[in-house]
DNA sequence: AATTTACGTCAGCCTTGTTGACTTTCCAAG
DNA sequence: CTTGGAAAGTCAACAAGGCTGACGTAAATT
């Protein structure tokens, strides 16, 4: 599935000139896919940081502080000044583990939900819009190059977050 | 060409659950995309925003200033500092233009492409291997995919610089 | 009882973005 | 030839969001 080598000419989607294509396009397309979360933050005292840990505390709630940190790749003490403030501000709400309780399990508040909601309304419509123009095989194809790009610790997250549960 | 309605169940692709595995992917790959060049510049004195500037710099030599700004979509200030360490170690050269001496033309110097060099192996490294594991259907999908979600006139930059000379 | 784990926090630093104000250079239009 | 404005550079100050290091505390584990 991974290597049949066809003819010769198959192959020119792996020259240099075409593989530049591609980094440009992840540069371009990148400013566009945080562009209008971006739009909804400016203003509040958020940021994309902030928008991350809301995104994966929304896809998987009652997320320790551990698998956040872990996911988002930072370290305790930078997602530690996010979570602060939006546990603060009333957006998140950490609840001690019952069995472990040296655990905290995130979970958004109504308000919390309000924000992810308005957040990932935007980004949805533009990927939406995206997904649309391009057709249903080419969103095959780009979730396919997107996996084959990652780190594999990052694609077991990717991965593993789609069933994984608690 | 955009608006095909075949039957419904071909919409299935553009449920909210898609777009956000579509949403992660673009996370999580983009963090695979950028931790090669990222992984060879830190100890040395330059970061993400130096890497962008070399690279653009490599792409359309003697581009100005100006233009350098727009594509980077940065302040004059943020991508000045940027430059003056470069200039300054030697690996980028500003031009007084001929025709508009208020103009500077940006060009690598060997040093300058020796980086340069480095940091897009590596990066294409990683998408040569990923377009090889996905194919060049997956490939074409990808990159359809990504255009369609930038920004027009980001569209416009990444379009233009295919064969926008000088 | 000792150690490890999970979490929080203080302090300080770096990169990279921002705004605002100002200067120099220089093209082009009056 | 003068002047308006564009292009470029620079200084200062600030903020977001990364980082490291050191430390504290509670709870689980050994």
């Amino acid at each position: 599935m991974a290597d049949q080598s066809p003819s010769g000419e198959s192959l020119l989607f792996l020259t240099d000139e075409q593989l530049r294509k591609g980094i440009e396009a992840m540069f371009f397309a990148y400013r566009g896919f945080t562009a209008d979360p971006d739009r909804i933050l400016e203003g509040m005292d958020y940021g994309r940081a902030h928008h991350r840990a809301i995104h994966f505390i929304h896809r998987s709630p009652a997320t320790t502080v551990s698998n956040l940190l872990s996911v988002l790749g930072v370290t305790k003490q930078s997602l530690n000044r996010v979570l602060r403030t939006l546990i603060e501000d009333g957006l998140v709400e950490a609840r001690v583990g019952r069995k472990d309780k040296r655990e905290r399990h995130l979970h958004l508040t109504a308000k919390g939900q309000e924000l992810e909601r308005a957040l990932s309304d935007a980004q949805r419509a533009r990927m939406r819009a995206a997904y649309r123009a391009a057709g249903p095989q080419a969103v095959a194809g780009f979730r396919t190059v997107l996996e084959a790009m990652m780190d594999p610790e990052m694609r077991k997250q990717y991965q593993g977050l789609k069933e994984g549960g608690t």
